[in-house]
DNA sequence: CTTGACTCCGTACCATGGTACAGAGTCGAT
DNA sequence: ATCGACTCTGTACCATGGTACGGAGTCAAG
């Protein structure tokens, strides 16, 4: 059984050294014990790490991988748990998506608007950036 | 032609007084001349400033903001350049739905596979993510 | 002329996800 | 024993978009 440095398991893994400690400070990645000072880990945490990125890739935020983390290492934790927490991220998935959508919609319909000729005043574009919602705001304005 | 204090710019355009001065190191607001150490702003600034809430919220970023604000500030400017800007923004909203929309059918798949019954050991979700993708970090292991 | 409200500047802090040092210590090979 | 490669800790830095605070100065009303 032996173990990896802290430099194989980053190299083993696609990141950085720096990066490897810097997940142990969010509580993804445990320190081993490595009694010299030198960490020593199991030759199980490259996959670790590249779990993290993964699930990087499918949206999570660290925080919320290190909860993921946190199920697949509690031997009470259930698939419900796991479930859960993926419901919700393809929920805020969805909103973000929502959101952009919105956003294109509406920049891609001021582009059309513009034909591109002439000087800036009067461009649809800014003209609908500078009088476009936020009425709040505006009737606050004593 | 009254002037307005920060406070009063910043009540009008419904922000805090720090963030216009958080705008002026950014650039998207001109330091206003103001002889006695106090900024004096023109009465048009809110409005400047409701411009860069509105643009944030169409999706582009301060730094971007500064860029579209510039065009408005240059009077040899066109239409052409605002458009550009925004084109671009639009590709960059669409590239990002994409991304997100690749991961919406990815994780509510993974969702779909999973019962929510038992441990987490053999949880479709967190096998998917141990072993999905990534090929090149796994060769690389040595 | 004092008080309260406001402003000034510089800097530090928040979250997010890392990256980059410096200076010291240590390991393995020669 | 010495050297290069590695590791250790702690801290600072990058971008992004702000927020907060200390200590000083100033303005206007009473």
């Amino acid at each position: 059984m032996r173990k990896f440095t802290i430099g194989r398991v980053a190299r083993a893994a696609g990141v950085g050294v720096e990066t490897v400690r810097y997940y142990e400070r969010r509580g993804l990645v445990k320190r081993p014990p490595g009694g010299t000072g030198f960490r020593e880990y199991d030759r199980n945490v490259p996959d670790r790490i590249r779990f993290i990125r993964r699930a990087q890739e499918l949206g999570f935020t660290l925080r919320e991988v290190a909860d993921l983390l946190r199920l697949t290492d509690t031997p009470g934790a259930t698939r419900g748990e796991v479930r859960k927490l993926a419901e919700e991220k393809v929920e805020s998935v969805r909103e973000r998506i929502r959101d952009l959508r919105r956003i294109e919609k509406t920049l891609s319909g001021l582009v059309e608007q513009c034909s591109g000729r002439g000087r800036v005043s009067g461009c649809p574009i800014i003209e609908a950036i500078t009088t476009t919602g936020n009425k709040k705001a505006k009737e606050d304005q004593r």
